[in-house]
DNA sequence: TCCTCCGTGCCACATTGTGGAACGCTATGC
DNA sequence: GCATAGCGTTCCACAATGTGGCACGGAGGA
């Protein structure tokens, strides 16, 4: 089950979305690859409408509109994204802080589909198709909170990475951890994935009570502050029920 | 330069996103093809991370986070988008109706990337990744009056397909048209491509007054008001001059 | 229980993609 | 102004690659 030549062309593909706009000369380097296979590649790639030219520099590549029409089940129709767009930018202006909309893939990762940023100096940054752990982030627990017990021990025996000191590694600390989410109605990540990021999150549950998103409130260590919590986790609370609510209405 | 099984893999993926979650037989009834092969395909889009089987029915697919960090250059960086947000739902709050963002593909159509919808009963529709023919909607048009001379010629030349009584379908009924957008600032497209869709648009315009993108105004024909025309168009064109301002201040 | 339908796995065949080499162009430097 | 270097592009003989008919096993219905 191989496919090779699929297989290239996708990895061209976003390496085409990460660097464009990229020449055929760059991607070569890149990957290791003959010219003649790259070139072949992109030209494949245009004609199926994924790629085009540059209009400035006709030899660099990039990332044509055809991609926008392919959109992951969690946002189809975008009910999802619509309904959390302006609760996410009145959350915003309640805290000053950048928000982040996750859903999960698969139960393996979280993936930010959307994003508003705080007007401070200093912010966090996370770009739009970022991934990040289930176990190690605010957003990945909110939704393992209210994930099936089954994928959650999944999830545990296929070992839990550790990315800095208060990373939950074991399965018990986990458990507990969730036990806690479920009671609060809101996680916290300080310093548990990325050094000197802390986040607040909640889940975005459907009517059956499935985690299909969370909306994130994300900022910098310094601005964190323990005293703050109760009422960040009610507003973030307050706003995944608000998205949920008018994801139905609409 | 063929591919065959790139261009074919490409497909299925397209085909997936319209109809997932979708199952193997579902798809071979679709392509006409082998069960073999658009099962082999799908495991190895799977292997690439853009396919991911069904939560509940294992044997559904559907498309995998993965693809959100693969944008339009246009988006990069998504300061565009993000820019584009809060202006956009001030014009929706101001006239009620949908408004869209969408950019201009290779000169050849315009796609929608983002909507902010209206809260009328009856709207009008467009999802996120539609496309749009650029010589018979405002929003093509507002990119149009702002692109080279020779990429209009070329347009042209290619042949203007007609959709409506009033479509524009020759070269001087359009170059007008496009003269008169540039003096006023906004577009204006009335049952030209959907019967009983009309819309106003404007181009956002780039430190070198090359289009990126528009802003649209998008309403039921029973809601279109000639008198409110000037009044609307005065909108949609300050929205769209915000959203150049602020795309370079971020 | 039998039958049908569907997703999956297998394998001989030849179609398909591969990549080294050569071409033509532009930009750079002597 | 000529030589050189570096680029994107094109070509083609070879064999590695994907193909698709077939068969298996399990789920659901009669």
């Amino acid at each position: 089950m191989e496919m090779k030549s699929v297989t290239r062309s996708l990895r061209i593909l976003e390496a085409v979305a990460q660097h464009q706009p990229v020449t055929v000369g760059e991607l070569t380097k890149l990957f290791g690859l003959p010219k003649s296979t790259v070139q072949r590649t992109l030209v494949t790639l245009n004609e199926a409408g994924w790629l085009r030219a540059n209009r400035k520099d006709t030899t660099r590549w990039e990332i044509g509109a055809r991609v926008l029409a392919v959109r992951p089940a969690a946002l189809q129709g975008s009910s999802l994204f619509a309904a959390a767009r302006e609760p996410m930018i009145r959350l915003r202006d309640a805290v000053n802080e950048t928000i982040h909309l996750s859903v999960p893939d698969a139960l393996q990762c979280m993936v930010v589909v959307d994003r508003v940023d705080c007007t401070h100096a200093v912010r966090t940054f996370h770009a739009i198709g970022d991934t990040s752990p289930l176990h190690a982030t605010a957003t990945g627990r909110a939704v393992l909170a209210y994930a099936p017990r089954a994928d959650v021990d999944e999830l545990v025996a296929r070992g839990l990475e550790r990315f800095g000191e208060a990373t939950p590694v074991d399965a018990e600390t986990l458990r507990l951890e969730l036990d806690r989410v479920r009671a609060d109605g809101y996680s916290v990540n300080r310093n548990q994935y990325r050094p000197d990021v802390c986040a607040v999150a909640a889940a975005i549950l459907d009517e059956g009570g499935t985690p299909l998103a969370t909306v994130a409130v994300s900022m910098p260590e310094s601005r964190y502050d323990a005293e703050r919590l109760p009422e960040l986790g009610r507003l973030v609370g307050e706003t995944a029920q608000e998205i949920a609510a008018r994801r139905l209405g609409a």
